[in-house]
DNA sequence: GCGACAG
DNA sequence: ATCTTGTCGC
């Protein structure tokens, strides 16, 4: 997988008209392998936002041990910063260190789950959405916040979910992954239904309010984690001396 | 023109 | 996202 930093050092405008583009080749009904792996993906920020952190984390999916999933594999890949936080804009500052851990992985997933939005975003492309059509493969965008459409409230129940809209369409959900704690934003990126888009979140639910995929992802690439690995660099380098 | 606004 | 400690509650 080669990535064209044209596709990517776009101006705001190119870069929005690239999105519409884009967003018709979105597929959003089910097309997706057999799963027995499944990756989320997150991305941190160092040196004051100067340089990119992205993590990805690679989990074995077995039905029978779910939603308890082994961790086979985890990436930390780092890049400079290419461009500022923009609403709406969000793949182009993300997806290309995303793709520098992906291109790190010893074996790629069948489903993605990615910290961000799907389809739940002004033209229909989020970073969930353009990061599955990149790597043709089937995502699903799991955000801690709203970005885009409206929605009534929420069930307080863990599985209570209200559809996310915009206009007539419905591009998401607001999904209750926990009780009485704030909802997720859930919706289809590419190759994948709303509908089974719940199914795995669902699925991948531990105790958290995060599924285990985004939930480990988000800790990777945490500023925590990042001390945490700092902290362990120095010790090792101190016991080689 | 005035807000809203993933991470 | 990040700056940041303790603390209220199930």
């Amino acid at each position: 997988m080669k990535t064209a930093l044209h596709e990517w050092n776009l101006a705001p405008k190119e870069a929005i008209a690239l999105q519409k583009e884009l967003a018709q080749q979105l597929e959003l009904t089910d097309r997706i392998d057999p799963v027995t792996h499944i990756a989320g993906m997150d991305i941190g920020f160092e040196d004051n936002g100067d340089t990119t952190r992205a993590a990805v984390v690679l989990l074995r999916w077995d039905p029978a041990t779910a939603p308890d999933l082994t961790v086979v594999e985890q990436i930390v890949h780092r890049e400079p910063t290419r461009m500022p936080y923009i609403p709406g804009l969000l793949s182009f500052r993300e997806i290309p260190a995303a793709l520098g851990a992906f291109e790190k992985l010893s074996v790629m997933p069948e489903l993605i789950m990615v910290d961000g939005q799907g389809i739940a975003h002004p033209r229909r492309l989020g970073i969930a959405a353009h990061l599955g059509l990149w790597l043709d493969l089937p995502t699903i965008g799991v955000a801690k916040s709203r970005l885009y459409g409206k929605h009534d409230e929420v069930g307080e129940e863990r599985g209570d979910w209200v559809p996310l809209r915009a206009g007539r369409d419905t591009i998401g959900a607001v999904l209750r992954s926990r009780n009485k704690v704030k909802p997720l934003f859930v919706s289809p990126g590419h190759r994948i239904s709303l509908e089974t888009s719940l199914e795995w979140v669902m699925r991948c639910l531990g105790r958290t309010k995060l599924p285990e995929p985004t939930r480990l992802a988000d800790r990777l690439a945490s500023r925590r984690d990042q001390r945490k690995q700092a902290a362990i660099q120095a010790s090792e380098n101190a016991s080689v001396d």
